[in-house]
DNA sequence: AATGAATGAGACTTCATTCAT
DNA sequence: TATGAATGAAGTCTCATTCAT
């Protein structure tokens, strides 16, 4: 008697996901080109045939730990805020969410993190996203700064000048930040508080 | 006619040079395990024999680069900056001297900028410095930025709090921007000020 | 509701059967080792599993084809001809049949032609023939044509020669039509009457 | 001091050449997906890596075989036939040509007539000739026998019909004579003389 | 100093087959 | 009878490195 389709839909969505959060996790720390399957299958327990059951190749796997995990779980983080309050408190806390990232336990948030703020550095040819505009979601978290920095600035709270500029200075700061927390570890880590960072933007 | 002695060193030396540099530019741009020895040699117009008659393997390839090309001129720079007045000043040079490589024409500096600030992401096994203080060339500019920081915290001029934070903070975006600056190209680039970075450290 | 013995006696034949009709198609448009159980598991519309529940395996089921489906439709076709006519009408009557299979709508019926016809194409180790007689079955054709032909030569109506190499000239040419049928499809394939193709034997 | 350019292009033609010569013979006798690297490297006594070094894949050494060998080879015997007398005697030479192929002691040049006359049976994916017309070498041979038949029924040697009709039915032939020789061998070989292939076409 | 043909280990990928249910 | 997840051997291909000249 076969399994039945609910049973089998539960395996395969528990194998597939065992070898995502593996591989997110792999991806993060060596980087795309020095992951090969055989690590992965390693660290998931399973066969290359098996691999290949659920994957494409490599590349599918790649798109889908940045689809299916990272964007899906970060996604979610960011879109919790309060964007209605005052702008330099809902820029307070989406830096104070990135923070805790950072210096939370949770290591696949961590890689998810350094990921998505390193997709380029990834891949050769990582499909530019179609669209280098709000929509796209990589960079989500760009343009919602933005937006706040704008509105900031109205209210009057925030320093004049370009609002990207803040915006690649901050985000390029967390960029680096979750290098050095994959790399150096959680114990050994230093991270600047929100409040830190925010007097880039805040007028005195 | 045979070359002389003298003719001979400089063709070897010009040669291994232009090996250094193009691979210089193929490590930044690809990390250390997407480029492979043919890039390297098509770029640098010699044979793998030829190649292999300089560097002992790929791995010796890359730490020439940082040591003898990286290194070499990333240092100086560093160095050739005033450390004896006010260090507030002193951070601002800094600083700017980054700065101006982001937002400057010289590809190669910038990418030794990105090299020897993202070293950890270009190999699995870079040895990890043997001493992690003072003497580290590649965190040279980590020292550097805290002893400054503490000495403006004294000399009054620089928030309170650990200076490591503060350096951290700094480095970490400059990582970032470095990045930006390869990946995005110059025109599109966009930098912030060392004014602005120094709104993280600066009393008001 | 268990079915009855019968019931699964029918289920189980006509699942067997629909993998050899389907699999006969394959062989015959893509050759043995180009067809995967993938492919015949798809194209039946049955799991992986059920399929070597019917067939040992790949080579089974090849031998499968050709004794249970193409030769069992094949040679009453061949033996439905009236062999007792005169040689040269009973020839006639042997190419029509392979005539109208060739320009008929019967796909099934074209596979079987050419998949007989080109047999060792199909696998590197097609079991030889045990006997290279005219027990052999798919070269019935071959020996039926050679009685044939000396039988005319006797009764006056077919050219003097070797009758084996006026058989390896027609089923040569049959061959190579099968092939053409298959490829080409119906709507552009061109096919010689048998008449014309009797031009070889018959004596004028 | 490093080889010549002469030296090494002899070197790599020849390499090349005994790649391309045993793979000929793989294909015709095993079909495209039955021959894996591994036979070609042993047959040519080469390594993988050096395989890759001359082919991109298995599928440009594929229709190299086709045009650096087969083709090449192929034409010029086609091309030395004199069109130019009537019509019945130049397609006598041609079928001589291949009948001197079939029966002759050149295994080369027969893997070279069953390769082109089976083209489609090699690869499920054969790049359609773009053109079919004229121009289409591999086709080459049915339009030349298409216009000698025309010509030889306007000089009134050939029977009434669609010269296409002839053309397939001849070739069709040739295509599983080839067959035969190839995997039966010389010694077994029987093999139609062009006047009785002729049969078909000429009047009486 | 210089070439590039050649090697082979190891990576990526496919697919016939098995197995638990 | 039936399923499809799982395996692993074998195939395709890449690339750091060596070697004869």
């Amino acid at each position: 008697m076969p399994k039945t389709r609910e049973q089998n839909q539960l395996i395969k969505e528990e194998r597939r996901n065992s070898i995502l959060i593996c591989s997110l996790y792999l991806f993060a720390l060596k980087g795309y080109s020095s992951v090969n399957i055989d690590d992965v299958t390693k660290a998931a327990k399973c066969s290359h045939g098996l691999f290949y059951h659920y994957f494409k190749d490599k590349e599918e796997l790649f798109f889908s730990v940045i689809e299916e995990v990272a964007l899906k779980q970060f996604i979610p983080l960011i879109n919790s805020i309060n964007y209605n309050q005052k702008a330099k408190f809902a820029i307070h806390d989406l830096l104070n969410c990135l923070y805790e990232i950072l210096v939370g336990n949770n290591k696949n948030l961590v890689c998810i993190l350094y990921l998505l703020f390193n997709l380029h550095l990834q891949k050769d040819n990582i499909p530019k996203p179609k669209d280098i505009n709000k929509k796209n979601k990589p960079l989500l978290v760009y343009w919602l700064l933005i937006d706040l920095i704008k509105k900031g600035q109205i209210e009057g709270d925030i320093n004049d000048g370009n609002p990207k500029v803040y915006a690649v200075a901050i985000l390029s700061m967390i960029t680096g930040l979750s290098f050095n927390r994959l790399y150096i570890g959680l114990k050994r880590f230093i991270c600047p508080t929100p409040e830190i960072i925010m007097n880039i933007l805040i007028k005195k």
